[in-house]
DNA sequence: ACAATACTGAAGCGTTTACTTAACTATTGC
DNA sequence: GCAATAGTTAAGTAAACGCTTCAGTATTGT
């Protein structure tokens, strides 16, 4: 369910926003609510909520409201999706670039 | 000049796309031309060529022409940056977790 | 009870995106 | 030289985005 394309999709769709990365960023170091969340960000909270509610359609981000507060915390099981996706893209060209070293080593052997 | 937060945010605009991810999938299993990257793509080589172009603007691709046929191939210092903005957020996340359960495991040797 | 706080939701609006088509410029093969 | 191939560029368009404002709902403090 994690490697669900769509989930995928929605991930990297959050994580390309300065704001939401932002967002992400804080959430890094430790749990906030909303308006803390808001607060180094120069927009309404209005359009924080919004953001807030594609991180958290995306997986990245997950929320509980006790009372009034709304308190937000990194679900670091969707960022190890992404970055997975990543890594395995760049691992796979760099072992056919290997594989390539090894087959020119290979040939000049071939004297 | 990777960590370049301008060229960070081409990166994951870049990657937001399933069209392009697709592009750079195919690319992570070798060098292709842009008829090849079309091939698989539901859509004109036009649009193919624009997202190329933004995905070279980023940095994830680099390109080089010969007579007629551009040849793409990954560039897998910029997916690493992108790797490793992720990766230092979810490390950041996860060591705090850690010593908030040391915080706890102490608390409670404390009768 | 009343005011302040902390969000939430809907409507609107200008900008950007992801395409399309069509016209064009090089190369390459015959 | 001529046609086919490979890519490029520009213009247009519909839909998605990133905001704003404003009006509303709970919850909390006095």
């Amino acid at each position: 369910m994690l490697h669900d394309p769509a989930q995928l999709d929605l991930m990297f769709q959050a994580l390309a926003d300065p704001a939401r990365r932002q967002m992400v960023d804080r959430l890094s170091r430790g749990p906030a609510s909303v308006s803390q969340l808001a607060e180094p960000l120069a927009m309404s909270l209005s359009a924080v909520v919004q953001h807030l509610n594609l991180l958290e359609a995306s997986g990245l981000v997950r929320t509980q409201k006790v009372g009034r507060v709304r308190t937000c915390q990194i679900d670091p099981k969707a960022l190890r999706a992404a970055e997975h996706w990543i890594n395995e893209r760049r691992l796979s060209w760099e072992r056919r670039l290997d594989r390539l070293g090894d087959f020119l080593a290979e040939t000049r052997d071939e004297t």
